[in-house]
DNA sequence: GCCCAAAAGTTAATAGTGCTGACATAAGTG
DNA sequence: CACTTATGTCAGCACTATTAACTTTTGGGC
């Protein structure tokens, strides 16, 4: 949109009319998740930071769960262009980059643990269902795709969705629980990405099932 | 009818020493978890449905989060027996007996979403990390010990150790994205329990790496 | 410029929360 | 019985989310 910052100094002074709010407020919330967890974050505390009064966010938000939310939309954004750097650089279509677009995925969940946590969490209050799932939706494609780009590249008619599926479910699982220290105490030494990158050659490797037995429900 | 002046209904009435209000409280909190969700709970909830006052709980615990932390330790309990019990009716040392745990773990998070978040969630302010490290070290052992058995049985001397991991964080990764209703929005046929029996039997049978691809290090 | 409506803040108030200290009462023991 | 201890209540504090009513800026039309 238009930006009609003119005579804004550094930050903005006692204006009484805070410029924009609606942002500092979002990155206010987030510096507060990623410094006290998805719990200990306090709207009051993000308006305090922001420098105004606790009425002020609802000129813009209507309530403290949609700021979450806006949050939750940008973190997908976020991961989906992180992984989409990650398969470029590591090589498109190939098992390297598919590799990588896994540990991208784990770096975002251990470098913003509270907005991972938002995103795949609670979604019961959820007011904007619709917007989160198309985004949700959109970051597992470039999985879909990629896993789709190495089968065909690679002739064996696997089903692409379900080794992505497959994917996502290790990668998402080992991200968890490594951001929840879970690895660390009970498997002290563990390396996280190698052990990523062992299961995805195995995974995509392995194609299909050779030995499937009857499988009952076609999609 | 025929209940004299002590018309005890369910509940022991109001005997101004409730009791056993620990185990109440307890009960209540986990009956909240569930209806309402981990964040959707209050400990004041909690007291009206024992029938206390707000402090009342102060005298059976230091403070929430140790009520917490109890739920916590008895559902590491509760899933390790779980385990346990369908690893033995499935087969101890199988394949079998092994995918049963796996779904048996699924079915726990499932059943019980909010306890399960508590269980592998944040544990930045615990207070007795001791005891829940030891509960989960406990969990994770016996799908360790059986994942040996089964390489023993079967001759090749894979990392039991590794292998076990990478079958906890399969699983860990499928329960979670099935209780937050993740594979719900984007792969809505999905057959979970036949994917985790599928990819079971493909990491055990994988055996250990053959080789080690693709570790170019990802930085 | 002036006027006015809308946007974006403020203050003040409500209801609910976790938690504490001071008190009250039940229960158990000498 | 008296006395101690465990286990409740009550009143109150600090804090939150949210709303209602008021005030100040801002920007557009005259």
């Amino acid at each position: 949109m238009a930006q009609s910052k003119e005579r804004t100094p550094v930050r903005p002074k006692k204006r009484f009319h805070h410029g924009d709010l609606r942002e500092a407020l979002i990155t206010a919330t987030r510096e507060l998740l990623i410094e006290h967890g998805p719990d200990g974050f306090s709207l009051a505390d993000a308006c305090r930071r922001a420098g105004v009064t606790t009425a002020a966010p609802y000129k813009h938000f209507r309530d403290k769960q949609e700021i979450l939310e806006e949050i939750v939309l940008r973190g997908f954004a976020e991961l989906t262009a992180a992984n989409a750097k990650a398969v470029a650089e590591g090589g498109p279509g190939t098992i390297r980059g598919i590799t990588a677009m896994g540990i991208s995925y784990l770096d975002f969940a251990v470098g913003q643990p509270a907005v991972f946590r938002l995103m795949f969490g609670h979604k019961s209050e959820l007011k904007q269902a619709k917007q989160v799932d198309e985004s949700g939706r959109q970051c597992l494609k470039h999985v879909i795709d990629e896993v789709a780009s190495y089968s065909r590249k690679h002739g064996h008619s696997a089903d692409a969705e379900a080794i992505a599926l497959r994917l996502w479910t290790f990668v998402h699982g080992a991200s968890s629980l490594e951001l929840d220290g879970d690895y660390q105490r009970v498997a002290r030494g563990l390396d996280v990405r190698k052990m990523i990158a062992d299961v995805t050659s195995k995974l995509l490797l392995a194609g299909p099932d050779k030995r499937a037995p009857a499988r009952g429900g076609p999609r």
